[in-house]
DNA sequence: ACCAATAATATAGCAGTGCAATGCTATGTA
DNA sequence: TACATAGCATTGCACTGCTATATTATTGGT
């Protein structure tokens, strides 16, 4: 019996904030929505507010993430898709530096959560690849070899992308995952050549 | 010729600020001066405004860190060091979750950068006392190992203090420093016994 | 087709933010 | 003692997110 809010303007103000995020533009309630015909209310019918815009994009962010984690192909070598899975992380990170920023920035809530978990289990479930193919030991927690894959990687983007260490510091992602996999019983030759291997897949250069 | 600024002021506002931060009050221009007896001026005499507060707070943060980096013991054996340092380092990040969310926070300068390295120097200096003491391979390299060890302590301590991860995480430190280690060319048992050694090294508690 | 209910919208204004401009004052030098 | 200089307190501005109110548009019932 009322008016419905039109997902279209949702859209919209998420897609321009990420827009306007990775053009280095400040995004304040008002520069969100000038130029777009909507005014500064939309943001709170449909947010609640700016706090819950932000949660909205880091959602966004998820999001992008996973659909990054699902085009990364599964092969036969379990050890070479969690390589490239981390590889994939790391590029959506340096394509959208600000928007991972935001991911990470805020206080997490349980819909976050949801959403973390959602994109930790590709992690999980390649690593229970890996220990199904003998690739880990048969001990092998997968939840915990992927948390440990996802600390490598966030640890490593987020010194680079918005941190202290040059760019060309992510190589060291080689060495470290492949010193992971082996202590979690992987053959060290065999290791070798799979994370080169998912290291150096497609990764979609920066627009 | 002039009137001189009072150090005292300035020591003052920062460490007014930490405490702001420690104790989760909003730290603006005015609520960090307030009560103070100083104007909201003395934040630009004395940094040039709320942006050069927020880089002298990171320098803080910077220096608590070295004093706590300075605090753990050298003994005989080099991994029990580092992974001492990198304990020391999560304690320190998880003391003040609020300050190391700001020394990683803002985008580095070079005045960052020189702090970051003199911090980052304890563990190069740890890897190449291990690398002498025949832990590591001959062809480690310090700064590298160094760095790696700096990525797994951030990534994990990021995740959990300012992250969606739950504490106990942290005890993912020990399997991951030991695959480091032991892929850096250390004994497995022995970078066990040491990794064990350095990890519970008291760990001041929280204030 | 008409109408009332109701939620989304537009507008204006609020308190709070960092910051710049203006005098005033304290201090070190000549 | 007189002066130049820089710290200081005050005031005001442009901007922030947010809210109260009035208007508009849509929707379901008749």
């Amino acid at each position: 019996m009322a008016r419905t809010k039109d997902p279209a303007v949702r859209t919209l103000l998420i897609e321009r904030a990420a827009h306007m995020l990775r053009t280095r533009e400040p995004v304040t309630l008002r520069s969100l929505v000038a130029g777009t015909g909507v005014s500064t209310m939309a943001v709170y019918t449909h947010f609640g507010g700016m706090d819950g815009m932000w949660k909205a994009l880091r959602q966004e962010g998820f999001t992008r993430l996973e659909s990054r984690f699902a085009a990364v192909a599964t092969s036969q070598d379990p050890v070479r898709d969690l390589t490239a899975l981390v590889s994939a992380y790391l590029g959506n990170a340096l394509d959208h530096p600000d928007l991972y920023r935001v991911m990470f920035d805020a206080s997490f809530d349980l819909e976050d959560l949801k959403a973390a978990d959602a994109t930790l289990e590709h992690l999980v479930q390649a690593v229970e690849r890996g220990r199904g193919a003998g690739r880990f030991r048969s001990d092998t927690v997968p939840l915990e070899l992927a948390v440990q894959s996802w600390a490598v990687a966030h640890g490593l983007v987020s010194l680079v992308a918005n941190g202290p260490l040059p760019r060309q510091t992510l190589d060291h992602g080689v060495p470290m995952l492949t010193s992971l996999f082996v202590g979690a019983g992987d053959d060290p030759a065999g290791c070798r050549l799979s994370v080169g291997n998912g290291w150096r897949q497609p990764r979609p250069s920066g627009g």
